[in-house]
DNA sequence: TTGTACGCGTTATCAT
DNA sequence: ATGATAACGCGTACAA
């Protein structure tokens, strides 16, 4: 079939066990013999098999990547193109490929994990966003097999390595900057509520508002899918309130987008009558009318450690538990506004 | 280490080769020891070793992904994460897994498909574009290896399996729209010219013009990168012309999103003073200012299908070649305007 | 219907 | 510094 490490042996009259050590460039063979059995390689156009090497010595150079649920819906947010893009840049630089999941339920998913993991298709995993109850870091946990997450841990945090932002800090901020607007009637258009960011952001949001001695309601609080859908949605009940909100904090700027489309097609006029301000600074965030004042969190970099973290791991087993966290920033754009007079209230 | 399958023979009280076959579920096996062995490998955990079986039977179920040149900058353009949305969901259907190129120079790459090929790492290759004089693909036909390509092929169209857009004829409706609509200085701001959707589009656009009469005119073509920052430089090339053009066909959202800022930036409005229709129908060309005219290329389609057609070939590889032209849809929206006329003409 | 034995292409462990 | 040989875990021809 394809030309083996035994044609290049031949060829350079030497053992194979000879050209396997000129492969992993082994200090204990001669330059001369180096150089007649790559001569050899060339020739035959030899390229290693990596199943046999992987069967041989339980290693691949390959990380594998897990969405959250399906490939199909995830990919229609733009967070996880960033993320793989960073992924990508890292894992290239140490020269590990790359193996995606494609499951669609929660189950499939699992399913790919386990394939990957009990299958040796790959040394290590990235988690590319963290769940509440997750059985999968359960299940990596049991079997001390390298991960890293993206996002933080639901617990035991401190026994998992994960690249996250301060999530708590920023929804905080985020909302202090609202409050300094003058606004007390603050809305939280939250995503799915199985993600621990959700859970984080809301934490902060809710600091916040205690903070300034504002009374939290409950009927403020929204859950949605983290798509452009789940903001039309939101601000529909929202707005259905007897003391609608005259401010929104939403997780992610493809949710904004949709609040900012439904808000308009409603005749509520943003910044005037109601301020947004979202997450992630995607591109999106800067086309939208109006450009929405967003929290850059730096998703490149937070798939570029997770990567590097991982591949840490992997190299070196014994490496210490880490926490990265990537620093996120505010960009103002037009959003937000100050809060108008309410003159009835005068 | 791992449970093997040595150690579900040996609880099941069979032979090893009795397990394999129960594994491919061969009909020479009992019913009764066939559910003899399931039990046993329910009861260790056991799960198959992808790289041993790779090696004993010279298949892995994974297809690899080639981009072209950097993961890095391809994933800033949404149409990559939309492709692959559909050859992900295809491939799920099918039981494979996906297995991506990190390359990010074209030597790189050419580096990463050799190694997916001859290392025995994949099954088939779907090619995410397609460029002029393209060595991966001489070099995947030279070793009959199976792929597909998603584009046009720049030659030996018949012998090679692909997916694509009828891209002349859609420039073509294009240019013939903006035709349509009085203009007769119609510019082509087109993507890379190495890629060959950008010379078929060009070719549409010529054969448009040809038809009405209108002269072609070198000046009037800008080639740029498949970015907002392309359709940037593009305009300022075009404005500063004697002669400018009052419409535009943009190669890609992406870029035309980039040409009307820079025109808005320069005072000229869309679509009274310059008409812009563009390629892709992403999301943005429904959130840009004006709404872009667009044609729906199908992208997820296009990945779908090239997913489709490897996994045959892989399965059946007496498959014969096959073209599959995905159709495309313009869809109108605010950008393009009936020509002003010049009162200065009259 | 099931078991035996060998091969897939490498790496690793002994020797020499 | 290099060669012979035994794993690695699975599939399969052949035998029974």
């Amino acid at each position: 079939m394809a030309v083996t490490i035994k044609d290049v042996a031949k060829l350079a009259n030497v053992a194979p066990s000879t050209v396997s050590r000129v492969i992993a460039d082994s200090p204990r063979i001669s330059k001369l013999t180096k150089e007649r059995v790559r001569e050899a390689m060339e020739e035959l156009g030899y390229h290693p098999n990596f199943n046999a090497r992987s069967l041989a010595n339980q290693t691949t150079q390959a990380i594998g990547l897990i969405m959250p649920s399906s490939a199909n819906k995830v990919f229609q947010n733009p967070f996880f193109p960033e993320v793989l893009r960073g992924i990508s840049t890292f894992a290239h630089e140490k020269d590990y490929a790359l193996y995606m999941s494609t499951g669609e339920t929660e189950d499939e998913i699992f399913q790919d994990v386990m394939k990957m993991v009990q299958g040796k298709r790959v040394d290590g995993i990235v988690l590319l966003s963290s769940k509440v109850d997750d059985e999968i870091i359960d299940y990596l946990q049991d079997r001390e097999f390298p991960f890293t997450l993206i996002g933080k841990p639901f617990k035991e945090a401190e026994s998992i390595t994960h690249v996250d932002n301060d999530n708590y800090k920023a929804a905080k901020e985020v909302t202090e900057y609202l409050i300094g607007l003058g606004h007390d009637r603050i809305g939280f258009v939250g995503g799915n509520s199985h993600l621990v960011v959700t859970l984080d952001r809301l934490l902060g949001y809710e600091k916040a508002l205690s903070n300034s001695g504002i009374v939290y309601r409950d009927e403020y609080i929204i859950h949605e899918e983290f798509l452009q859908e789940g903001g039309q949605e939101a601000v529909k009940e929202l707005l259905a309130l007897k003391e609608p909100p005259s401010a929104l904090v939403v997780a992610d700027d493809l949710m904004a987008w949709g609040v900012l489309n439904t808000l308009d097609e409603m005749g509520v006029n943003v910044p005037t009558d109601m301020s947004v301000i979202s997450f992630n600074n995607l591109m999106l965030s800067e086309v939208s009318k109006p450009p929405l004042t967003s929290v850059d969190i730096n998703i490149f970099e937070l798939g570029c450690m997770a990567c590097k973290c991982l591949i840490e791991k992997i190299e070196n087993p014994t490496e210490h538990v880490k926490r990265i966290i990537v620093p996120h920033q505010i960009m103002k754009r037009q959003s937000c506004h100050q809060k108008t007079l309410q003159l009835e209230e005068a």
